[in-house]
DNA sequence: TATTGTTATACTCTATAACTATA
DNA sequence: TATAGTTATAGAGTATAACAATA
């Protein structure tokens, strides 16, 4: 069961695309990150929440006390755009924030139980959104796609490569 | 030699992503996208032009005659935003337009002769980028990497796929 | 003086839709 | 009436920097 609204096919195939962007893998990450993205975007859309929430999610339910700033730097994120999104987390009811009685600067951000269940179901969404977008590869492939890619964000993205090390 | 100045090295590592995004495809997919769009836009700041002008060009340099709605459709490019596009690449002397005679409603558009070396120019910085961005892997595994991506852009860009069935 | 979280501002992109001239 | 190209506008998203509280 597709997660996404299936699209009308175009009913004139567009014209192709100059062979030597197709045959570009640097082109055609561009291009499946933008489509990666809508679709994802498409999928969270029933649940009003954003993908840039499930990361939040997932590091609150690590365990480990996070303030704003741990949780801006782990993800990459801005700090002032956290805030915001902090905010639709705690109007929701999915987190509290608590001043840290050693730094009153600080928040400490914790998962509630209802945020505890929410993250349960973006796991799964993001289960089902995984699966739809690689449909078109097997088991072998998928496994074969993640580690080239992952031996690309040790380079790009290095918030990925320590997770390599720790193996 | 690299195509982007380099950049500082952070002081501090970066605490580490949660294990799940990082075991995702998709996401990975979606943060390559965005460091290779990063990469690449900073390769071309010496050139004054934008990725999308080496696509317009790309697409005018394999000689059919275009329109600008022919273009923008090869190319998945909004109509409005290629006017822009094109004013730019008029600007600098790399195309021309020109009232079609049989349809005065459209625009030919042509590569001039500047336009033919700048389309060189790029074709050359376009391998560099590639080079660059795929640098951790040699190049059985460069292939492997483009074919799974291949697979994946047709079910999700079919502008590609077609590329694909005229093989 | 530096840092945490907050707020405000501005800038880039993109999507939409009005507008013209031609058909 | 519909289409090609143009222009204008508004909206989302992002980046930047000022700000208040605390260290």
């Amino acid at each position: 069961m597709s997660v996404t609204t299936p699209q009308p096919a175009p009913s004139f195939p567009a014209a192709q695309l100059p062979e030597e962007l197709v045959a570009s893998a640097t082109f055609l990450l561009k291009r499946l990150g933008f489509a990666a993205k809508e679709l994802t975007m498409a999928a969270y859309e029933k649940s009003g929440l954003h993908p840039y929430h499930y990361a939040i999610l997932l590091v609150l339910g690590e365990g480990s006390p996070e303030t704003q700033g741990s949780i801006a730097d782990t993800l990459g994120y801005d700090r002032g755009q956290l805030v915001g999104l902090l905010d639709e987390l705690e109007e929701r009811g999915l987190v509290e924030r608590r001043r840290d009685p050693n730094d009153r600067r600080r928040h400490v951000v914790r998962l509630t139980p209802d945020g505890k269940r929410a993250l349960q179901k973006l796991r799964t969404l993001s289960r089902q959104i995984e699966d739809e977008f690689l449909a078109p590869l097997n088991e072998t492939d998928r496994r074969k796609l993640h580690t080239l890619l992952l031996r690309l964000a040790e380079k790009h993205e290095p918030r990925c490569a320590i997770s390599v090390a720790r193996r």
